[in-house]
DNA sequence: CCCAGATAAGTTGTGCACAACTTGATTGCC
DNA sequence: GGCAATCAAGTTGTGCACAACTTATCTGGG
């Protein structure tokens, strides 16, 4: 019965998946969802995202990123500086120490998408149902 | 970047699996953890789990599962008592109360699964990779 | 029989998630 | 220009997850 969810399964993969990053992200000091946030920081190091603007993108509001960008500036890796324009936004950049992490865990991915025994084959496909199941969810939500 | 990692696709589907069963669960004044423990206990209503067996089949340790039974138990849903056996195991038990749930949560899964948008093969299809990355993740663990 | 090591559950502390609320800034309608 | 509604970020409170530790019980080798 509770073997048979795909929800139950969906939580215990994403819980295993984890498990597999901790040790990796511990050799850094960071989190599962602090090294998400760093890799939107990465991805785009022309202008600083607020905190919505991250939020949209790792779908957290700002009750959990706030204390978890406290965290981060308090380990040097980001700077959260309020908006000039907007008094109301703070925008989150990274420092050159956030910088240089990015070279530093390049091969995270890889070492993660071994630990998972599928192949390439699976893995894009499995990235493409899983993507579809949450934008599906969303979409009705929004209704 | 973040879009293409499997990681990121697994953790985001799996939170909005969450929210789709939120409104659901909270219905009944339950959690989705505290829904998965009652789904163990009424597969199995012959002999009461232990505190232990529970958490092997839904890999949580004592650490979460002890305060989640406390709040199972004063919702007057279960009951823990001490074995005479071995003093040291806890047996997690279902009250009339508990059972009767059952019942009247009898259409949830259903509900969850149209939720998600997919097909019922599609949904075979996840189940069987999502369990296949979870026991690999599993069985590289214990080597 | 005894006690060292193992085992089961619980406790403590940290860090998410998320709901509900607060505070301060901005926008649009009049 | 004034102010009600909106919006951004932060705060508070609850409930997982999980590591590390504590306490109580049990087991097996000597």
């Amino acid at each position: 019965m509770l073997r048979r969810q795909v929800c139950f399964a969906l939580y215990a993969a994403s819980r295993a998946l984890t498990d597999v990053y901790r040790p990796i992200l511990d050799e850094h000091g960071l989190t599962y969802p602090q090294y998400l946030v760093l890799l939107v920081l990465w991805e785009r190091d022309d202008g600083a995202p607020t905190v919505s603007e991250l939020g949209g993108q790792l779908r957290l509001d700002s009750g959990t990123l706030s204390p978890l960008l406290k965290r981060l500036e308090a380990a040097g890796l980001v700077v959260r500086t309020r908006s000039a324009a907007d008094e109301r936004r703070v925008e989150v950049g990274l420092t050159d120490r956030g910088r240089a992490l990015r070279e530093r865990m390049g091969d995270v991915p890889r070492r993660v998408a071994a630990a998972t025994g599928l192949t390439e084959d699976e893995l894009v496909f499995l990235h493409g149902i899983l993507t579809r199941v949450t934008e599906t969810i969303h979409r009705q939500k929004e209704q």
